[in-house]
RNA sequence: CGGGGUGUAGCGCAGCCUGGUAGCGCAUCUGCUUUGGGAGCAGAGGGCCGGGAGUUCAAAUCUCUCCACCCCGACCA
């Protein structure tokens, strides 16, 4: 991609109203644009990154044995006065009259959805158990949305939904997305720590929530520092073998949100308490019959008796996860993106656009970079030195590759890695074959 | 929802107290010079001063009102 024809419109200097830093750096690099508070329009590079962290939820999802599909945004009110939720959820929830002046409202979760397509479809327990999910925008009309993409009103999430035939069957699938959801985070970068959670409105008996720690984090949580060690892609995820081992792991230390923390039991970890602030991207609730039983939803059991199905409700945020990564990567020159979900692998500088010899040969490079499957970024606008240095370094590429009159003329470019700071002459075969590595 | 604050050019801001032809920096456009860390000079374009109502000869400025946005708290899959 050409910078010279890219819609990235970066700002030099800090937007007004963006307090935290990835709010800032979101804006400033061009990646959302506020429509309201607490609604952003994604543009072309926020966009490239939302999907990169929504495609390894998604493999991560499917990996665990869950199945995509996809609910709608607007939803019939029916449903939820089915479940009761329709009154108790409150303003958050937004509503809508249709022409036919019938109830909907903007879906502020799916317990409803999935329950209803459940009950109509599934018969038997030998078709348990299943775990269903959709990334789908969400609308919650919060009171106060801050913080950029970290609380917005509208946000994307992964919502996940199991159905079993018992107890043992469910914690099963709890675990499996458990497991998941340490991957999930890993392999964006973030050390994300299972705590015990509060199981709000949702209801249920037995939750966590997925935190990275960050000053900027909305909740107070208290942890054993020793998990700041742990590696979750390390554990190998085989879901067809017990996974239960896993999680003991993962839960065997105190780890614990504001709402379930207990003071004594935290006490006597001593120096070992970590107590900080956290951004919550992930949260698991095993639930039990609660839905099921409120809709209706039944199928026959073994014996022909008719059976509840135990649920779960599994969430990530996927647009939170972007703002969560920018706090966690970034230093005073921009954003630092891990390799997993940056928006392009690589960023090419020409310091001499116009030179027929520096065109030429950056021309040259991208295209073999684009040979090879890198996604190349192509600074040929007509600037100056500095400003594509400044640029590049606020986008946050792993990679630039910084080509200019008076390297070329000794047939050296200069590859800087964005994380380190680390620069070094190369020759431009040898910078090829470092950057398609 | 309580408390506080801000709306003036695409962005960042001054002007408001004390009413009198709307300014600065950056960005944009043109020209020349420059060219390895957000260039220099010269010129140009761009504003219902958030909306409405009022006071006044005269309102960005004073009054009332509505709206939007931000911050602290409460709230929060």
């Amino acid at each position: 991609m050409r910078l010279s024809n890219y819609f990235l419109p970066t700002l030099k200097e800090d937007p007004a109203e963006a307090q935290i830093v990835s709010h800032r750096l979101m804006l400033r690099a061009g990646l959302v644009k506020q429509a309201s508070a607490g609604i952003y329009s994604w543009l072309p590079l926020g966009l490239k990154v939302l999907r990169k962290v929504e495609q390894i939820v998604r493999e991560e999802q499917d990996s665990a044995g869950a199945q995509e599909l996809l609910m709608p945004t607007i939803q019939a009110a029916e449903l939820w006065q089915e479940s009761g939720r329709y009154d108790g959820y409150g303003k958050e929830m937004l509503r809508i009259i249709d022409r036919h002046d019938r109830e909907m409202l903007y879906g502020p979760t799916n317990e409803e959805l999935i329950t209803d397509i459940f009950r109509q479809s599934v018969r038997s327990y030998k078709d348990l158990s299943k775990i269903l999910y959709h990334i789908q925008w969400k609308f919650r009309d919060e009171v106060r949305p801050r913080f950029g993409v970290m609380r917005g009103r509208e946000f994307l999430m992964k919502d996940a939904y199991s159905f079993d035939l018992d107890y043992e069957s469910a914690r099963e699938s709890y675990n499996r997305m458990f497991v998941s959801y340490l991957r999930t985070f890993a392999r964006m970068g973030l050390q994300a720590i299972p705590m015990q959670a509060d199981t709000g409105p949702i209801g249920g008996d037995l939750s966590h929530e997925f935190i990275i720690l960050a000053d900027t984090g909305e909740s107070d949580v208290f942890c054993h520092k020793d998990y700041l060690g742990f590696d979750a892609l390390a554990e190998v995820a085989d879901y067809q073998g017990d996974l239960g081992p896993v999680v003991n792991k993962w839960t065997s230390l105190y780890a614990a949100t504001d709402e379930k923390h207990d003071p004594g039991q935290a006490a006597e970890l001593g120096d070992n308490l970590i107590s900080a602030r956290g951004i919550e991207v992930g949260h698991i609730f095993y639930f039990g019959t609660k839905y099921s039983k409120a809709m209706g939803a039944t199928i026959t059991g073994p014996e022909g008796d008719q059976l509840h199905p135990e649920m779960g409700s599994y969430g990530i945020g996927v647009s939170r996860l972007v703002g969560a990564i920018i706090e966690a990567y970034h230093d005073d020159d921009g954003i630092v993106w891990p390799d997993s979900v940056a928006p392009f692998s690589v960023g090419v500088l020409n310091l001499r656009t116009g030179d027929i010899d520096c065109d030429n040969a950056c021309a040259d490079i991208v295209n073999k970079l684009e040979a090879a499957g890198q996604d190349v970024l192509y600074d040929d606008r007509d600037e100056r030195a500095g400003a594509k240095f400044a640029t590049m370094d606020l986008i946050g590429l792993p990679w630039q590759a910084i080509m200019g009159p008076r390297g070329l003329k000794n047939g050296v470019i200069e590859l800087k890695h964005r994380a380190t700071g680390e620069r070094e002459e190369l020759s431009i075969e040898s910078a090829l074959s470092k950057l398609c590595a």
